[in-house]
RNA sequence: GGCCCAUUCGUCUAGUGGCCUAGGACACCGCCCUCUCACGGCGGCGGCACGGGUUCGAAUCCCGUAUGGGCCUCCA
């Protein structure tokens, strides 16, 4: 039984590393703790805690206990530490401040122990500590758990990436439109990364194709706020951002730039064939009528214009589905 | 400066002494599909940081150099 922990400060929203920790330790652990480390006052950040469980939530990471907050526990770690006969210096550092507040290196050492964390799995930031945690945890009688670091997660530049950059945050990969699945796939498959590997967001955007490929017309039209006949619209969008936007523009009514009067002749016939049929198209029906216009030779690219106002889009079979009859044949008559 | 970690195509990786003329994915380029843009399919370009060892044989083991990173804070 391998039992583990994700233990980020409250600072906020995930950065894209923490969450690589989440899902590693998620990935790995039989059982994950949950533990806000919050033994700096000064960096905690209203909402901060509320912000990573969304985070987590939306990324599907769940825990078996926690959260918990080692502001609340305090006490316990200077038991452990008088228990011990520690002093307020160990080996260099402080684990506790002068005003009796335990500093992170005490908190964490005395909470891996009391949940009986096996694996601890962290950014390669804290390396360093690892022989002083070691240290730590015997001279407080207890027994150092496994300890595997991995990369961190910089810019395409290779330096530290900001959390103001792009994609640095699991919020801003929300905002840009990449579902949640897309994201796991990403930190799963960098996995335990041995070195520091480059925020690669064409890997992320190639991902979010497979992720909305897979997602049903339904899932597709909830997540992007359509009606679900529009869903066909969003098909070959890279993010949900992108598919609102290709809705949108067949959805909205056309501005006319390009409605002049063009290949009437197929648009005659067009509304001919829509008048007698449903309110909404099916698939096959759709296809039926381009099939029928297209046997006549008719103008299909001026049809596009006329329906949507531009030169280009998703398919017109899904146009057609997507547009009620009313607001097919209006258009249509526009020009 | 000290201690520690890492180094395979542009990026992420497979690879743990012979199966490696180094495999895959993303990006890029070309072709196909097609009413257009995407999506998709097929193909192409492209790499073991460098130098020494060890060995019959090294991407794989050892040493050195270089490069990148972490830590050296009452931040975690």
């Amino acid at each position: 039984m391998l039992r583990v922990r994700f233990a980020p400060s409250p600072t906020g929203t995930l950065h894209v590393g923490n969450a690589l920790s989440a899902v590693a330790n998620r990935t790995f652990g039989d059982w994950l703790l949950l533990r806000i480390d919050d033994t700096d006052p000064a960096r905690n950040v209203d909402g901060g805690e509320a912000a990573i469980l969304a985070d987590l939530a939306w990324l599907g990471v769940e825990w078996d206990d926690g959260p918990v907050r080692q502001s609340d526990r305090a006490a316990r770690y200077l038991e452990a530490a008088e228990a011990a006969r520690l002093d307020q210096r160990f080996d260099g550092v402080m684990l506790w401040r002068d005003d009796g507040s335990p500093t992170f290196h005490l908190a964490s050492v005395v909470d891996d122990h009391d949940f009986g964390i096996t694996h601890v799995i962290r950014g390669s930031d804290h390396r360093a500590n690892e022989e002083l945690h070691a240290a730590l945890h015997r001279a407080l009688g207890f027994d150092p758990p496994e300890v595997v670091h991995h990369g961190l997660v910089v810019g395409a530049d290779g330096k530290k990436l900001s959390k103001r950059a792009e994609g640095a945050t699991v919020a801003s990969l929300r905002d840009a439109g990449y579902p949640a699945e897309a994201v796991r796939a990403y930190l799963l498959e960098l996995g335990l990364p041995r070195h520091d590997v480059h925020l690669d967001l064409e890997r992320v955007r190639s991902l979010s194709v497979d992720a909305l490929d897979a997602l049903t017309d339904d899932e597709l039209a909830e997540r992007a706020g359509v009606p679900v006949e529009a869903a066909p619209l969003l098909r070959g969008a890279h993010d949900l951002v992108e598919a609102r936007g290709l809705a949108a523009a067949v959805l909205d009514p056309p501005s006319n730039s390009l409605l002049q009067a063009r290949s009437s002749e197929t648009l005659e016939r067009f509304v001919e064939l829509r008048t007698p049929l449903p309110d909404v198209l099916d698939k096959d029906a759709a296809k039926s009528v381009l099939r029928e216009l297209k046997a006549v030779g008719g103008d299909l690219r001026g049809l596009r214009e006329a329906l949507t106002g531009r030169d280009r889009g998703p398919e017109l079979w899904a146009v057609l589905r997507a547009l009620p009859r009313d607001e097919a044949i209006r258009r249509a008559r526009l020009t």
